[in-house]
DNA sequence: ACGATTTGCGGGAACGTTCCCGCAAATAAA
DNA sequence: TTTATTTGCGGGAACGTTCCCGCAAATCGT
């Protein structure tokens, strides 16, 4: 990097100031008359000024990063994709870099961050333990378990509970009461997993219905889950499929259209993690659209205001921006 | 960040050296005994010293960071997380930390890295080009074309020709005379979207066959994929599917075996961006392995080459990791 | 009109690192 | 032994910012 960029020292001097006046008129602080405040922002972007990170990390002690930890997972790739821009854009507001934590942590680079997301974590993820080991802030979306769980400053969730019990009311009331569950087989299950299988089961006891849960394993192929809904339909007599993963409602439309059988008449799909365009939106599946852009900018504000106060008590926040979309 | 670790002085002043002594041991430059060299790197071990990245990007005036673009689609994007927890994996290795560009560049962050690793640019991509006139040393996976092509430090490709090639030609061995395009259908198509086609075709002209090639959008629902799969078996009377956005040979599985033909026996399908486990590895399809992981990461070593001879001409590189699994 | 307060700005230090140089002691060359 | 050369280490400056303080001028209160 031989290209050098305009210091504070270059407005400086092209205006005659000094750069504390300059330092302070382009961070808003300090008692500075509003037209040399003018005068020193407009020559800033002259120049091209940009201010230098390294510099500003160095002098008020933070590092303006935020690690983004993501399951390692094949599944709901889109909707973690879309939750890690929703992260970067939050992050951008705040002035921070997002970077990607991958699976390993190389103990260093715990400590190049002020804070992690970690977004999903199976119980015991030995890389969030790790971080939570070492004291970093670390807000973690849905609920962690498992070594350290009581350092977690934050927790974000979105209301699962009561979106899917609507989606599931709206089943009932369109006369299905022969739904099925297919749920992600995970050996280390998310609190989200576990939970969504908890609703449903307790859902159907509730009111009267036998539940019925197909595991499709979290690697499962095509043909594992083409046999676990022809399972649901065939042996279960199911007449309404609950998919729990994201893209299953869309897969099992393939399916059950290819078979003959008509979504919203013959039987009906819901989504309780709907994918962007395939699902939310698409006329035949009812689907809970977890909104994940603003769920990672809402992650993120979080945390943000938990490095800004690293003292405060454990904060438990509701993501208010999910909703369901039922169909007709 | 009220935390505060150990520096460079402290473990000067814990073995009455200074912090010269200290940083060259730990830098591993100058004249240091053995002796004192072990002892410095085992007591910045015991106090648990991580070297600050903020004041030593300052002081040698790199920012230690690369940029990433993904393109803004729906399809393949295990493909681009694998790719991106590839170039994570080498960025960590030579000492950069990795930022997820979001869609939209906002100008200060283009000068908040060393570099950028822009994965399949559309043409003329407005953040590509933007990175380029900031003169941003970048690399390019796959070719960029468009305004400000010619500062491409660094483009990596994947022998895609041969490999798909090579698949198409098994095709051929094993007596398949109609295949049939899967085709992704982007109004700004990455070059390899482009290749891909022209790749076909051309193989198709050449071995005397027809060339079918099927549209499918990229942000195509189920329904759609569906459909194109149904006109090119039932109309198009294909007895091979080939399929270029990953995923789509996994969902033809499911579609065909559903309509009761046998893959391998009545008809054959490739894929030509093989999606982890679900195609390859799959003994039904042939596939190519795009080697994700690696990829990424031999396209951080280019582009930290280009980083550290920012002044020698443009250079193309062939990723040599892709492979081809044909089936028996 | 005189002291008290506010306003506008600048000087200097500090953050933690690396790198250029200098200098003594040890070693090699003569 | 005397003169070069190498080895091992330390002093000090610099990177670009921010922040604490200080100080003059302007404004205020009475």
């Amino acid at each position: 990097m031989a290209r050098t960029r305009a210091t504070i020292m270059d407005i400086a001097r092209e205006l005659g100031l000094s750069k504390t006046t300059v330092s302070s008129a382009l961070g808003g602080s300090g008692r500075i008359s509003d037209e040399k405040r003018e005068l020193i922002q407009e020559t800033a972007d002259r120049l091209g000024y940009v201010t230098n990170r390294a510099a500003r990390s160095l002098r008020v002690n933070r590092i303006g990063t935020i690690g983004l930890h993501i399951p390692p997972v094949a599944r709901s790739l889109a909707f973690y994709m879309d939750f890690a821009f929703g992260v970067t854009e939050g992050a951008a507001a705040a002035d921070y870099d997002v970077t990607l934590f991958a699976r390993e942590l190389t103990p260093r680079m715990a400590f190049q961050v002020d804070g992690v997301i970690a977004i999903d974590p199976a119980p015991g993820e030995p890389l969030v333990a790790a971080l939570l080991a070492g004291g970093i802030p670390t807000v973690s979306v849905g609920r962690y378990s498992g070594p350290g769980e009581e350092r977690v400053q934050g927790t974000l969730e979105a209301h699962h509970a009561e979106l899917q019990t609507q989606a599931l009311n709206h089943l009932l009331a369109r006369g299905r009461r022969r739904t099925a569950l297919l749920a992600i087989d995970d050996e280390i299950a998310s609190s989200w997993a576990v939970d969504t299988r908890r609703t449903y089961t307790e859902w159907c006891i509730r009111n009267g219905l036998e539940p019925q849960v197909f595991e499709v394993g979290a690697g499962a192929s095509p043909r594992d889950l083409v046999a676990a809904i022809t399972q649901a339909v065939d042996l279960g007599g199911a007449d309404a499929l609950v998919c729990g993963a994201q893209g299953q409602a869309a897969q099992s439309q393939i399916v059950l259209e290819g078979r003959g059988l008509a979504l919203g008449a013959d039987l009906d799909v819901v989504s309780f993690a709907g994918a962007a365009a395939l699902e939310t939106g698409n006329p035949l599946i009812s689907s809970i659209d977890l909104a994940p852009r603003a769920y990672g900018k809402a992650a993120t504000e979080l945390l943000d205001a938990i490095i800004q106060h690293p003292d405060a008590p454990p904060v438990h926040r509701w993501f208010e921006g999910a909703s369901v979309h039922l169909v007709r």
